[in-house]
DNA sequence: TCTGGGGTCCTAGGACCC
DNA sequence: TCTGGGGTCCTAGGACCC
């Protein structure tokens, strides 16, 4: 193996330490490195609290470790400050890091990967700040800190790839919150690694797959023949092969498509839904907030696919934990068509089911330009709806979501009212500080 | 891991076409 | 209709990420 015919780049790979938990503290006027708080959801679905984020020293006070997400987990301590989200907070955060990390890349050289990491190919542009990468990642930080209060990590690599793995298994555990891989060091860096599912793209499943093929660390995984990673994962094998020589040829300027773009929205119910009019308002509600964002992303859906997640019980049951059906529509945004499509999906599959999750995704998505009117209702009825859906859009944004409401959302079991100031399922709080 | 939410990509089998 | 072959599209399900 060589790697003559890569290209060696300049990549960091930024995330923001405990990111909803340092808001919070900053916006207390609180250290965030020196202070134990977690935020803490507390919404009807959460079964007592789900936990978003736990800040660095309420981690190690209290020994909680990454995966203590339940309210029931936390130690009784009144030293232990215990938040609501303020989801909108952390976005405008978010816009105001990105636009920081702006100034150190050139056009289309930094792309927000989530809420709270973001990837920077400072090959272009490093030069102009700093004699090594090293110190402009140093100055990132402190201008990151200086104008925000907020700590961040970063990972530094030859590829997207390597400054992710630099970022998850290094950066995150040093003193100065930066690691380093590259092209020489990966070797002696990673493939010592037996936890396999520690590596971004490997999760639990896949590495029970690799332990039965013999493979117990990255380098079993890189000395693996070929041909048989080929065999037993498809494309997936290639792919792995290449993270375990640490080869990634991305090129961020280069915007890559998605291939199939999708929006939906999904909930948890806030208890076990068994009558079929309860669950069918449920899922007609969640259709019409689905065709809000389409509306308000300008675009149309001529996919719609709607997934029902039993309660446990009726899953033993049935010995399934739910279904997913998906139909192909003409292309819409409008309230009433992509519900009823829906209750149509529903009726079609569900056999009385007790039902505990709904999920709405729709796809095939096409720019919403003008109306495409269909030949089996009058065109005035066509007009009229898409007109409605505008005005409802218009009131909405003006005065609130709660000001404007369907009946039936007025009736048992319906949840759109309650959670209408969420954002991704939680609080949104205010916006404003 | 007894229910958070929003995404993307890949696979396998079946339908259908020439 | 006792076995053609190559290709595309559709659909449900699986896997992973933050």
């Amino acid at each position: 193996m060589t790697y003559a015919a890569e290209a060696h780049r300049v990549v960091f790979l930024i995330d923001n330490k405990s990111f909803y938990a340092s808001v919070e503290c900053v916006a207390r006027h609180l250290n965030p490195l020196k202070t134990p708080l977690v935020v803490m959801s507390e919404q009807e679905n959460t079964n007592g609290g789900l936990i978003l984020a736990t800040s660095p020293t309420a981690k190690k006070r209290y020994g909680l470790q990454a995966n203590v997400s339940r309210q029931r987990d936390l130690p009784q301590d009144p030293r232990l400050i215990v938040v609501p989200p303020r989801m909108n907070l952390y976005i405008k955060r978010n816009l105001a890091i990105n636009a920081i990390f702006q100034r150190f890349t050139a056009g289309g050289d930094c792309w927000p990967y989530s809420i709270d990491e973001s990837v920077l190919d400072v090959t272009r542009s490093w030069r102009l700040f700093g004699s090594s990468p090293y110190a402009v990642a140093r100055r990132i930080q402190d201008t990151v800190h200086r104008e925000l209060g907020l700590y961040v990590t970063i990972g530094i690599g030859e590829n997207p790839l390597q400054a992710k793995l630099a970022l998850d298994l290094f950066a995150k555990h040093t003193p100065d919150l930066i690691g380093t891989l590259s092209y020489a060091t990966f070797a002696a860096r990673i493939w010592p690694i037996t936890e396999l599912d520690s590596i971004w793209s490997i999760g639990a499943r896949i590495a029970r797959r690799l332990n039965r093929l013999g493979v117990t660390s990255v380098y079993d995984l890189a000395h693996l023949d070929q041909a048989a990673l080929k065999a037993e994962f498809g494309v997936i094998g290639t792919q792995l092969y290449a993270l375990a020589w640490g080869i990634d040829r991305t090129v961020l300027s280069r915007r890559h498509r998605v291939k199939s773009p999708s929006i939906g929205n999904s909930q948890v119910l806030p208890r076990d839904y068994a009558t079929q009019a309860e669950i069918e308002r449920v899922v007609t509600e969640i259709g019409q907030q689905v065709a809000a964002r389409l509306r308000h992303h300008h675009q149309k859906a001529g996919r719609v696919s709607l997934s029902i997640g039993f309660s446990y019980a009726a899953s033993e049951e049935e010995k399934r934990t739910g279904f997913s059906h998906s139909a192909t529509i003409p292309p819409t945004n409008q309230d009433a068509e992509l519900s009823a499509a829906l209750v149509r999906l529903f009726r079609s599959a569900w056999d009385g089911q007790v039902v505990r999750n709904v999920a709405v995704s729709t796809g095939h998505l096409s720019p919403d330009c003008g109306e495409q009117l269909n030949l089996l209702e009058p065109v005035r009825t066509q007009l009229h709806r898409s007109d409605l859906n505008r005005a409802l859009d218009a009131i909405r944004t003006r005065f609130g979501f709660t000001r404007l409401v369907y009946a039936t959302s007025l009736l048992q079991g319906a949840t759109a009212i309650s959670r209408a100031g969420l954002v991704g399922g939680h609080n949104g709080g205010n916006a404003y500080d």
